[in-house]
DNA sequence: TGGATACTTTGATAGTCATCAATATACATC
DNA sequence: GATGTATATTGATGACTATCAAAGTATCCA
């Protein structure tokens, strides 16, 4: 179940709920792994990128990226879809929507 | 010490250190409370607020904000001055430059 | 000097997390 | 079906964290 709450923040102090909200997101880019994941699929485009092509260049084992991609899924920031054997990992539209909006304001 | 680093990303994928700067930024917007702590000192403008004014609107024990408030001087988000028995909290010059910079990439 | 107020540090506890090896599942091909 | 490849899950472990009560430090004022 992917968490793509789209929280719309008030004009008020930040509430307790959508403190709470925003704070997953933050913790998903808060590990090195995951921050450089996320580049890296980023990067990738549209297409987006193979799981296969993120195991060898950051240096962890095979289910630690497993692992860190299913926090991304599940902060929503990114999205998978599978192809046969592989699966293809992709930015979620206005992924950082939410996060962008706390930041400048 | 302050850990106000101010990181220029590079172009290319994001690199190990680069990362490893970065993170522990996300970091500190990690958890609920800092974050609405954050927007309380961030409202409060240039004149800052008083840590004392800090701890009951967030319904914490005042050692939980005063730890906190470390966390968040530590990452380079808030800066503070003291004035006779009083602290006063506000938002670094260019807290959230690096973050920022990442997000819109 | 001595009390009062604001804040920090220490110590303890319960919970979360990054990581890996081992195992399991899903899909393709033969 | 059997085998191989890609990915996910499980289980274990060491490290970190949010929280509080208690104790310590700093500053002001009388």
């Amino acid at each position: 179940m992917t968490n793509a709450k789209q929280i719309q923040l008030g004009k008020g102090p930040l509430a307790d709920v959508a403190a709470a909200s925003l704070a997953p997101m933050f913790a998903a880019l808060s590990d090195p792994t995951r921050l450089r994941l996320f580049d890296l699929v980023r990067r990738a485009g549209h297409d987006g990128i193979c799981s296969c092509d993120l195991t060898e260049p950051l240096d962890r084992s095979q289910p630690t990226i497993s692992h860190h991609l299913k926090v991304l899924r599940e902060a929503g920031l990114v999205e998978s879809r599978r192809d046969g054997t592989w699966i293809w990992y992709s930015i979620a539209p206005h992924a950082l929507d939410t996060v962008s909006q706390f930041i400048q304001r």
